[in-house]
RNA sequence: GCCCACAUAGCUCAGCAGGAUAGAGCGACUGCCUCCUAAGCAGUAGGCCAGAGGUUCGAAUCCUCUUGUGGGCACCA
């Protein structure tokens, strides 16, 4: 049973046995003690219509209220029209048994029981290493798929890249070029091509492989610089415990036909013409501002081609939920995808874009400004590397995604002992040290206890965040962002940690002991459902 | 010029489906280990929540404008 929802309508109820008619009633936890535990503004945002002051609402409303005594202690008033609600501890205590009953199950839900959700994130083009930018689209995506798995999605973590069109060619012939470098000496370095050391890797990997006559032109330039990529771009990820369980790529839409069919069906619909070679989609016929190209006069579609074509196969494999995890630098060419799509008759109220801002790399005070064809990156690799994957995870999770943050390297290295992450998992590990410690004591601590000896202030407070637990993850997955469970977990530990300092859990007095034994047993569990759903890891010691 | 996001402590950032005295970490300064891990706790200093209007009983939070920052406005993705 969930407090607040309990007390709203307990509070609807009074409010309309007093005669008024309320439409939302927000409970919202109170910051003092003076305001008891929870409270409401019902009176105050009622005031102008009901032509009454708050404070008489309030007073009316509370005349009503029935309390039930087991879990409300007191209901009271105060200006400038509260209504304030003291929660007996007792309620608070009795958490304890369901938390450890329920176990991994805390926090859980099953608002996505028998619903599915394809969310689609990194989907960088295999044309070099991820960068510290791609981590935070991976990490933010990752997290999400986490989450949603958490309320019962059946999810689908997926990845698309471009296989077809100008990047890759250019990467095959920035291969090739070393590689004839290599071979001969002769080389014409393109223009646009990638100069990365990790290019002239691949290239003396072909030479050795196929020897010095490989001909001009060769698709094996391309296809061995993609998967070698690739497979750099998979360990990555899986250093960030990241794995996609779909891959997919334009090509297939090509073969498919099903680019020969949106470009028919735009065409059916009067969408499309023909301007000076190139085939024009009609975006300013959906409200847009300006019209596109969809195929180039060269020939050659743009991405937006096929990745509209992608768009609706992800609507015909009928997933509930279809989020795109994308970088901002993308914002004004998502519309234009979701326009053709909705334009077409196919579904797209449960697309659900996910924009994030930049990351900015400072490197002894300078920005590094990134960018892969010039090599001028920091790699993703590199950096969990240096501070590990819990630590990137975290860094990435704790922030806005709106938000343009600063990454100091030198910054995140030197503190990576200080980290914010540690906090959590230092709660979680001193927890698992005292639990283990009263293992060794006589009496069975986990099978008998009494939670009404948990009175001390640190405690109640602890159990009240716990309280809030699955209300935080649910208002998650209903916003889509990490960071509140980031920022729920850190408000956890700290009311642990001041228990831990408060409160000492192992004493003579044996009775107080278990309970206490319990109740940090509870928090532990709170604590790793929490930091599994973010994807880092809960340490029994540090 | 137009579009999107952002602007909060010295630095990096939380808080934003409006609520009661604006938070954390780092950095600076004080205390706290004969006691379950001090990777911790308590405290001091540090803020006109970019600026100006507006809506509201109430605004860091919503609206408008100004300024500044990042990103976009390609027959690149």
């Amino acid at each position: 049973m969930n407090l607040k929802k309990n007390l709203q309508k307990l509070l609807t109820e009074a409010a309309q046995k007093a005669g008024f008619a309320p439409r939302f009633v927000v409970i919202s936890s109170s910051k003092d003690e003076k305001h008891g535990d929870l409270s409401s503004n019902l009176p105050l945002a009622m005031a102008k219509a009901a032509k009454k002051t708050p404070m008489v609402i309030a007073e009316s409303i509370i005349g009503y209220f029935e309390k039930n005594e087991k879990i409300i202690a007191d209901v009271f008033p105060s200006p400038p029209g509260f209504i304030n609600f003291k929660i007996n501890p007792s309620y608070y205590q009795s958490l304890i048994r369901e938390i450890i009953k329920a176990g991994n199950a805390y926090g859980q839900s099953e608002l996505g029981k028998n619903k599915t959700a394809n969310v689609e994130f990194v989907s960088a083009n295999p044309t070099g290493p991820l960068t510290v930018g791609h981590g935070r689209n991976a990490v933010l995506g990752d997290t999400v798929a986490n989450i949603l798995e958490n309320h019962g999605y059946k999810v689908t973590r997926e990845y698309y890249f471009n296989d077809a069109g100008r990047q890759m060619r250019i990467l095959g012939d920035s291969v090739e070029a070393r590689y004839r470098e290599i071979v001969d000496g002769s080389s014409v370095f393109p223009e646009d091509g990638y100069q990365g050391e990790y290019i002239r890797d691949i290239a003396r990997k072909i030479q050795e492989e196929h020897g010095n006559n490989i001909k001009k032109g060769h698709s094996v330039f391309r296809k061995s610089a993609e998967n070698d990529i690739f497979d750099e771009i998979k360990k990555s990820l899986k250093n960030l415990g990241i794995h996609h369980n779909k891959f997919s790529n334009e090509k297939t839409f090509y073969t498919s036909g099903a680019v020969e069919k949106v470009t028919s069906d735009l065409r059916n619909k009067g969408l499309i013409y023909e301007e000076e070679g190139a085939t024009w989609f009609k975006t300013t016929e959906l409200g847009m501002d300006q019209d596109r190209v969809l195929i180039k006069s060269s020939g050659e579609p743009t991405y937006r081609l096929p990745d509209i074509a992608y768009h609706i196969n992800k609507v015909e494999r009928d997933f509930d939920l279809i989020i795109d995890i994308l970088g901002s630098d993308h914002v004004a060419t998502y519309p234009d995808v979701v326009a053709a799509v909705k334009a077409l008759n196919y579904k797209t109220d449960h697309f659900n874009v996910m924009i994030h801002q930049f990351v900015t790399l400072l490197k002894s005070g300078q920005k590094v400004k990134m960018s892969t064809r010039k090599a001028d990156f920091v790699t993703l690799e590199e950096l969990v590397n240096d501070v590990g994957g819990d630590v990137v995870r975290y860094f990435f999770i704790m922030r806005s995604m709106n938000s343009h943050l600063n990454f100091d390297l030198d910054l995140a290295a030197d503190q990576s002992e200080k980290n914010p992450v540690f906090y959590l998992q230092y709660a979680h590990a001193r927890i698992c040290n005292i639990i283990k410690r009263g293992e060794g004591l006589e009496k069975d601590f986990m099978v008998d206890y009494d939670p009404s000896l948990l009175t001390h202030l640190a405690e109640i407070e602890l159990l009240k965040t716990m309280e809030q637990f699955p209300e935080v993850m649910a208002t998650a997955q209903n916003k889509l962002e990490p960071q509140d469970i980031a920022n729920y977990l850190q408000d956890l530990a700290a009311r642990f940690h001041r228990f831990y300092v408060d409160c000492r859990v192992i004493t003579h007095d044996n009775d107080l002991s278990a309970a206490r034994i319990a109740l940090i047993t509870a928090t532990k569990i709170v604590l790793a459902n929490g930091l599994k759903v973010l994807g880092i890891s809960a340490p029994e010691r540090m």
